[in-house]
DNA sequence: TTTACTTATAGTCAGAATGACCATATATTA
DNA sequence: TAATATATGGTCATTCTGACTATAAGTAAA
């Protein structure tokens, strides 16, 4: 017995959702999308969409957020399967949660198909969302938290070349709490995650930080 | 538009699959089952089944978890959905997995329906199961080795009332290494997780070690 | 009944990590 | 030149960690 079902035709009962988080200026940010279509037109989603019979559910995650937001090649996690029988109207929908840690800087937004708008929201002003979204992004959020306590991430959040302060505020953006500059920067500099660039910072008004990359051969997500 | 599906007819692309470790004299086991009929029959396999259109998808893990061993009301987690389009024959099956540590002495195993067979197997030496079933024991075995290193977990792994070094076994069982016992009592006493049951050991041929019990007001999984 | 053996339980000590501060350096701007 | 911002480096007491030692309390064998 074949698979009846042609490779590109949706498993309807099966759909993916993003949660895309985004720094800049010292600030967490998350991705929505404002959807175009549908019963939820007009409302702010997590970006997402479906499953198709011919893909991975891994590869589905990596084609949504590509053609929602143009980013590939980055840190995407699966967070948690959310599967509450009510959780979607009209139909029983299971959602693959997803998450991505990306440069706010590098990617322009561009709205994709179903999409009317795609913007930056402070993760702390978030509007409400469609279905439980609100509860996905929850999850997403504490699930980071948990994480970058334990192990090195956050870096994709990033440009290329970062200060120590930048580095600092975007930890402190997301455990919502104060670290102790010296202290930070000594902890940083014992794990050997870092390289310094030896340039400079430039344009500011104040003494100028080195710049540190990321050390990509000691960390592989 | 309403659900035109019956609540318990089930999702087809979407199944569950359980990973159950248990302990016993020093071992860590994981409980398979042998399929009865379909074209996996005569293989070993993980507990699993389908999830029907009316329950979430926690309450299935909970029902087939209760319908292939008897065990309920224990520490059930999501581990990850598993979604390669490869992964199950003749059809598309994205299955959720979850993960659950019982204390193997506490239940009797009762094959269910659709097995001829149900067995704990020690964790190293599990034989070769069906589609992408020791993939997924893999995938189970790392989170519980990764999460017993950050959280106080596994103590559903032992008796009520335990010795110190019954945990510290189920530890160096997790984590395939050997701990320092003076260490580990000094760290666990800091912890101010276990409560005193103010007992001796019985019927051992050398000292007898205190019992202890779990203090579950500190720690709620 | 003495001795050997097994496990329980407690303590020591040096080195590493942590958190709260302090001090100085290097830049810009008023 | 002074005021200011941030960078960078260091101190110090406390706690944590890992390796190791010592003693206690039972059973079992000689």
């Amino acid at each position: 017995m074949e698979n009846p079902v042609h490779p590109d035709s949706i498993i309807e009962a099966l759909s993916i959702d993003c949660v895309i988080f985004g720094f800049k200026d010292g600030r967490l940010d998350i991705l929505l999308v404002k959807h175009a279509e549908g019963i939820s037109a007009g409302k702010w989603a997590l970006p997402g969409g479906w499953i198709t019979y011919g893909e991975s559910v891994d590869d589905a995650a990596k084609r949504l957020l590509k053609s929602l937001t143009g980013i590939s090649d980055i840190y995407l996690e699966q967070l948690k399967a959310f599967g509450d029988p009510n959780r979607y109207p009209l139909k029983r929908v299971v959602t693959v949660a997803y998450y991505a840690l990306v440069n706010e800087e590098s990617y322009s937004l561009i709205p994709g198909f179903t999409a009317s708008d795609a913007q930056w929201f402070n993760v702390h002003e978030v509007p409400e969302l469609i279905y439980d979204h609100n509860q996905i992004l929850e999850f997403g959020y504490n699930h980071l938290k948990h994480k970058v306590r334990h192990e090195p991430i956050g870096f994709n959040l990033l440009p290329a070349k970062f200060t120590l302060l930048q580095l600092q505020e975007l930890y402190e953006a997301i455990l919502e709490t104060r670290l102790d500059k010296s202290n930070f920067r000594r902890k940083l500099g014992k794990m050997k995650l870092l390289i310094n660039c030896k340039e400079k910072q430039k344009d500011v008004s104040h003494r100028a930080a080195a710049l540190f990359k990321f050390d990509k051969r000691i960390y592989v997500p």
